[in-house]
DNA sequence: GTGCTCGGACCTTCAAGAAA
DNA sequence: TTCTTGAAGGTCCGAGCACC
């Protein structure tokens, strides 16, 4: 380090009282040139080649476990030994007497030429859904089988049918097949002029660092790091696929930044660099002919390009496009552990964390486009990835690195995965969603108490195998804490609710009162997540949740019973998880989606009408909760802007409530509000439930769907709510 | 002569593990 | 609890090369 470096306290009195300076970084110009920067914003350099100069960002240490040193004097013994075996003369470090450990080559493990040994099952985590392995049969193999001329031992022959002749014949037979998504082109698009410039290049690649990569885990980055920064060298000359990932690593950063955040850096509006990145990623995917390109970085960059076009699509739509990622990924074999086995650790764990993301994505857009197709299904058999931080994996290792007990970096997404995996095998979703295939079920979890439930035996193993090593004031282990605690109350609402088969049998089961606790819980966990300072980097992931089950089973329950023991609570809570969501908008400037505001506000103010019906009875006089202050001057400013619309032209700007709410607009629906006010469950008045459509909320829980007028609505606003979803089980 | 690239020596930081 | 160690991140010198 240079003597240029800020002065650090060596004094250890000070050090624990005076907070250590900022490390200042030299930019990352500088860095990259490998030259002397003054670490002034902006530096000599930068003046000089008229740069535009950009702060480095110190990179998280992770720390390789030290070699032991009793291992390794056993391993020097073990080479001595077989020096002494072979009469090679020496210097030995230990004598005869203590050597001799590993004499026999049954006794020592593999020598280091050695291939070591094949790594079956590497993760302890695998243990719940690895051992089954369902590896398929292809039926060019089993022809290869049938005629194989004895004689030859090579795997080649004339006489053999192979695949890739096959799909070599048909790229040939049909060139323009990718054409069938995202349109023809009339006219050759140069790709690298819709790249930012170098100095952008770096900045998003900071963004996607520091928010988009530690939630989805997808890419290793510390390879990935001089792939980048060499293509931003060349812009004219990436390899297709490396491109495309970068368009989609652009998307991401660009969604998750706020509105003003984002002018503030790039100088451009949000929605702009978003559409012209999303451009750039689709004509990157033609470029590799996507349809047909089995290579893990294209598939990777078209999930970021369907994650980042969420919010300006309909599920139903993302939901085909989904298909056609997970038909894929499937032919990669992502989804078989067989097939992983074949790849290098680190490209076996890549994959298995796209086959998550895919997956979990997948199955939260399926129900919003109610689709009863879900692939969160016992029927695949990739394991869940290994707790392992990147740095613990390196290109060219051939063994698996250890699964840590301990928070990894990996941590949101292992969790994650845990919940998906619990799902997909839990008796209750699988009755609710697959039932043929029930016979799969096996207990991945069980109950830590004799006749407990399912989601008991969940919560006991991610609180004592995770949760209970995270540190709260670390901003991702605070986000798997809240998100996983949310998760585990939405799995306890859907397992009661899951009890009631029908609107026609009684509730024997079902305690209203507990899934009350359950949805309380639920906005509780996220009103903690929309709160603290601690997310604001993952404020990108909370847009596809809003959970509007819970709004409705506490709604519900207080328009039944309006004064009860939790009313007073609820009606807080509520209002706590509503300022914070709403808070959001007010951030973000964007106005809401009042078709969705209005169904929302129907649900909150019939309970708060229902409370002050009774309180006429008893002359009590009441104070309206402040969710119900606000809704209602929300409610005003619609039916006024409609009113103002109806006479005279429409005003496009968001309009702000004197409450500090922004107020939603009838008119200037902005496809990006339903997500960020109401994420996607906002999608769930429909009528039915997506996943879970057979659910009866009729009877126990005094639901009524047909209140809500759905034909009134209009639909035609980009989120097309034909769907339903009831926030349940689904993995954040 | 100027500017750029990049190998690699050197420095700093800080967590793991040992020692007290 | 303190100390030691060493892995990993970070800095930038200087040789080599291209260009004007």
């Amino acid at each position: 380090m240079s003597t240029d470096m800020p002065p650090l306290s060596t004094e250890k009195g000070n050090a624990s009282q005076l907070p250590r300076p900022q490390r200042v970084l030299a930019c990352l110009l500088c860095q990259q040139r490998k030259v002397k920067c003054d670490r002034k914003y902006p530096c000599f350099n930068c003046i000089k080649s008229r740069a535009q100069c950009v702060p480095a960002t110190q990179l998280s240490r992770q720390r390789k476990r030290r070699f032991p040193e009793r291992e390794l004097l056993e391993r020097l013994r073990k080479y001595e030994d077989l020096l002494r075996q072979n009469n090679i003369k020496f210097e030995p470090l230990h004598n005869e007497a203590t050597s001799g450990k590993f004499s026999s080559k049954l006794e020592r493990p593999y020598d280091s030429d050695e291939e070591p040994p094949k790594i079956t099952r590497a993760s302890p985590s695998s243990d719940a859904n690895s051992d089954r392995v369902y590896d398929s049969k292809n039926i060019l193999d089993v022809m290869r089988q049938e005629f194989r001329d004895p004689d030859k031992d090579s795997d080649s022959s004339d006489d053999d049918v192979n695949a890739g002749e096959f799909k070599d014949a048909w790229d040939q037979a049909a060139p323009y097949t990718d054409q069938l998504l995202f349109g023809s082109r009339n006219t050759a698009v140069d790709i690298s002029t819709l790249h930012p410039e170098p100095v952008h290049i770096f900045r998003l690649w900071q963004l996607y660092l520091e928010n988009v990569d530690p939630l989805l885990k997808v890419t290793h980055t510390p390879s990935l790091q001089g792939q980048v920064i060499e293509a931003a060298t060349d812009l004219s000359n990436i390899r297709p696929t490396l491109e495309a990932l970068m368009f989609g690593i652009y998307c991401m950063s660009i969604l998750s930044l706020e509105v003003v955040d984002c002018h503030a850096i790039f100088g451009s509006p949000k929605a702009d660099l978003l559409t012209r990145y999303q451009f750039g990623c689709q004509q990157a995917l033609l470029n590799c002919k996507f349809l047909g390109c089995n290579e893990r970085d294209c598939l990777t960059a078209l999930l970021f390009y369907m994650m980042s076009v969420r919010s300006s699509t309909t599920p139903q739509a993302l939901s085909s496009l989904l298909g056609v990622a997970i038909r894929t990924a499937q032919r990669m074999g992502l989804d078989n552990e067989s097939a992983l086995i074949k790849c290098t650790p680190l490209e076996a764990e890549l994959r298995r964390r796209l086959w998550w993301s895919l997956v979990l994505f997948d199955t939260r857009i399926s129900e919003l486009a109610d689709s009863k197709t879900s692939t969160l299904t016992p029927t695949w058999n990739c394991r869940i990835p290994l707790n392992a931080n990147d740095s613990d994996f390196r290109q060219e290792m051939k063994e698996h690195p250890q699964d840590l007990e301990s928070c990894t970096e990996a941590l949101f997404v292992i969790v994650r995965s845990e919940l998906g995996n619990f799902i997909r095998h839990a008796r209750y979703h699988l009755d609710l969603t697959s039932p043929a295939l029930i016979s799969l079920v096996k207990d991945v979890h069980p109950s830590p108490v004799i006749g407990g439930s399912e989601v008991d035996g969940l919560e006991s193993m991610i609180e004592s195998k995770y949760l209970s090593f995270c540190d709260p004031e670390n901003p991702l282990h605070f986000m798997t804490i809240w998100t996983a605690r949310a998760f585990i109350a939405k799995c306890r609402l859907a397992e009661q609710l899951s009890k009631v088969p029908s609107a026609s049998t009684p509730q024997a089961d079902v305690q209203p009162d507990f899934t009350v606790s359950c949805a309380l819980s639920m906005l509780e966990c996220d009103t903690k997540l929309l709160n603290s300072p601690l997310t604001n980097r993952f404020i990108w992931m909370f847009y596809l949740y809003f959970p509007f089950t819970a709004y409705i089973q506490i709604s519900q329950k207080l328009k039944r019973r309006p004064i009860s023991s939790q009313a007073e609570h609820a009606w807080e809570v509520m209002s706590d998880n509503y300022e914070a969501r709403f808070s959001f908008l007010r951030q973000e400037g964007i106005p809401m989606m009042a078709p969705f505001f209005k169904i929302f506000a129907r649900f909150v103010l019939q309970a708060w009408e229902a409370r002050e019906a009774s309180s006429r009875h008893t002359g009590e006089l009441l104070t309206a909760p402040r969710i119900v202050v606000s809704i209602r001057h929300s409610m005003a400013q619609i039916a006024q802007k409609t009113e103002s619309f109806a006479t005279g032209p429409p005003d496009t700007g968001a309009m702000v409530g004197v409450d500090g709410f922004p107020m939603p607009t009838a008119m200037d629906f902005d496809n990006h509000g339903l997500s960020f006010c109401f994420g996607e469950d906002s999608n769930y008045p429909a009528g039915e439930l997506g996943a879970y459509s057979n659910i009866s909320m009729t009877a126990p829980l005094d639901f009524d769907l047909d209140q809500l007028d759905w034909s009134a609505m209009d639909w035609s606003l980009g989120n097309t709510p034909g769907s339903g979803s009831t926030g349940l089980p689904l993995p954040r």
